[in-house]
DNA sequence: CGATTCTGCTTAGTGAACTTAGCGGCGCTC
DNA sequence: GAGCGCCGCTAAGTTCACTAAGCAGAATCG
């Protein structure tokens, strides 16, 4: 539920959740397949780590079964909406248009817009 | 739609997008209010930058109007599940118990287990 | 007692994201 | 055609997440 923690206190809580779970910094390191180093851990534990990666929390948070949503957070970092899958909209573009098109052709796409907007300036 | 680009992919992506939207690199250093810097976001679309972080891919689909949670996949970030708000099992423990307590009780409490934990090494 | 093996921790180093500052090119306008 | 402003770009510098390596203390066991 929390919004956002200072390292401190994010340290203080991932010391206690660890220690709830009977874990050593070592036991993380070797869980999470040597990603998690246990130097870097008790540094992140300590408060000396501003803002840790998303692929390290992510890790951190199938160890210890919590929401890797809710670590981001806490972290400071953003979150994609859980809904509000804010379509691309750019102002009346005619999206269902492109929508069919696989990934080359958007990119082709693009590129030709990049074309006509080039030319557009000796207009 | 697409799960990984290549920074090379992703940025021709970008790039496509940002010309198709007509703004030039300092329109949109501008636009994020110099956030995103105009020489770092040239740097991206020549794929020099392997991941860039979620706070700028953030700002830049503000800007572009894109999907923030699109840009993190593109770039290779993990993304919370949509849905599958993975609850902190840890194996059978009363967490309804916990789940009424506030923040500071919670520190409190975990705080209190690995005083628990502690003691119990002289087993 | 000494040796071993855990524990958390610290320090110095590395690398990559990001900044700063400025360059050369191009298209204006006078 | 000289000056001016905007364009993308780049090289060097800074910052900070993360690594590598090893140390001190406590528990364990011979």
């Amino acid at each position: 539920m929390t919004v956002q923690n200072t390292p401190e206190e994010f340290g203080a809580y991932l010391r206690g959740v660890r220690e709830l779970a009977g874990l050593t910094l070592r036991d993380v390191e070797q869980r999470t397949n040597q990603v998690v180093k246990n130097g870097y851990l008790s540094q992140i534990e300590k408060g000396l780590i501003g803002r840790p990666s998303p692929g390290i929390l992510y890790e951190i948070a199938q160890v210890y079964q919590l929401s890797y949503r809710d670590l981001l957070l806490r972290v400071g970092h953003r979150v994609p909406d859980e809904k509000a899958q804010e379509a691309p909209a750019l102002s009346g573009f005619p999206l269902h248009l492109i929508a069919d098109l696989d990934e080359e052709e958007q990119q082709a796409l693009l590129e030709y817009a990049a074309y006509l907007r080039h030319k557009k300036k000796g207009r």
